[in-house]
DNA sequence: GGGGTCATGTAATAGGTTACATGATTCT
DNA sequence: AGAATCATGTAACCTATTACATGACCCC
């Protein structure tokens, strides 16, 4: 019912070792170069350890040893079939069924009324510019390369979620007026 | 740079601590009977765990400890007023700084490639009944209960994203016709 | 030839999840 | 009186992040 490695890091190795084997650096290095590092959360530390869990659930085995000039030696590894099943497998879930999640920005709503209804206009206007700098960024990116478009949909989508928090958070700031009254009540006097 | 505390579920702990001091099972109680646990992600385990991070790092503190009949005694805690103080900045700066975050449906993308376009097709449209049913379920809960819209926010939050999920998945699917030549070419006997 | 940074990993620590424990009410 | 579940917490086990190490190239 669960996967042995959960970590979406481990989807990203065995994306890449489909293609061809791989030794660990080799994977960090085409993590960063392509930029995977804007989807997946990743440090050289945790590669080695996802990679080290893959080995250890069969879906990836050591492929060869090997050494070049006398740079350190570097294991090499490769898809099982067991990886491939699981990647396909993951794959699908994931893209078939949509998963409860935790963005820091939904907690932080649930206790906003711990702020005063004055400052969270104010620091509203500052989100609404930092989500502006996001798109702006992400724009950037999908437009100042020739990668296809089916390579970037991440970004894509991710712009799509940056422009819908961006009305949300604008429509926040217009219904905040009607709830004024009543929310700073709670911060009357009572500390 | 970096908060003593990191967790969000200690957000929580502080933010229901400012109204007045109270046990771990209180709080647990709490939590689930306020639906929080839809917003922060907690289980019994890691709020004993933050309740002793936000008590090391000085953010809250015993209060009393009591014992109602023979049930095991308990540790009431209170908030400091370093407590308070951290309360305002990290909910300052949780509304006012959108973050990088990395939602699982953005790592599948990245790699979607690796799936042949025909069945992503037929994915992507359980994908958009599974969105429905989350929709469903948070517009039952926003309109079946009479507490007040300002304490809901978050659900309205979720509720936009949702649909603008929905509006993405439906957009690529419309577009993935244009590439499905040269994508199904990647699937063809290679692999 | 000294300073960066490329290349490659291991070890130590902190953080989170799950499992274990145990007595007290409450329901049937 | 036995079963369920409320109440309360500790301990064991994974996972993940950070720090530590070390030699090889490469540039000035």
């Amino acid at each position: 019912m669960k996967r042995k490695v959960g970590n979406l890091l481990g989807l990203a190795v065995l994306g890449y070792l489909v293609r061809q084997p791989m030794h660990p650096y080799e994977l960090s290095k085409a993590l960063r170069d392509h930029g995977d590092d804007r989807s997946i959360k990743f440090t050289h530390g945790s590669l080695y350890m996802v990679v080290g869990q893959l080995a250890k659930a069969g879906f990836i085995a050591e492929h060869e040893t090997s050494r070049d000039g006398q740079r350190p030696e570097r294991t090499v590894y490769a898809l099982t079939d067991a990886g491939r099943a699981e990647l396909k497998d993951w794959m699908r879930d994931l893209v078939a069924v949509p998963r409860h999640e935790f963005p820091q920005f939904v907690a932080a709503l649930s206790f906003i009324g711990a702020l005063h209804p004055d400052e969270v206009v104010v620091l509203l206007h500052d989100r609404l510019r930092g989500l502006e700098a996001q798109r702006a960024e992400t724009k950037a990116l999908l437009d100042g390369t020739d990668v296809h478009p089916l390579f970037l949909v991440e970004e894509e989508y991710r712009l799509a979620m940056i422009d819908a928090e961006a009305r949300f958070v604008a429509g926040f700031l217009e219904r905040i007026g009607d709830w004024r009254p009543l929310w700073a009540g709670f911060h009357e006097e009572g500390s």
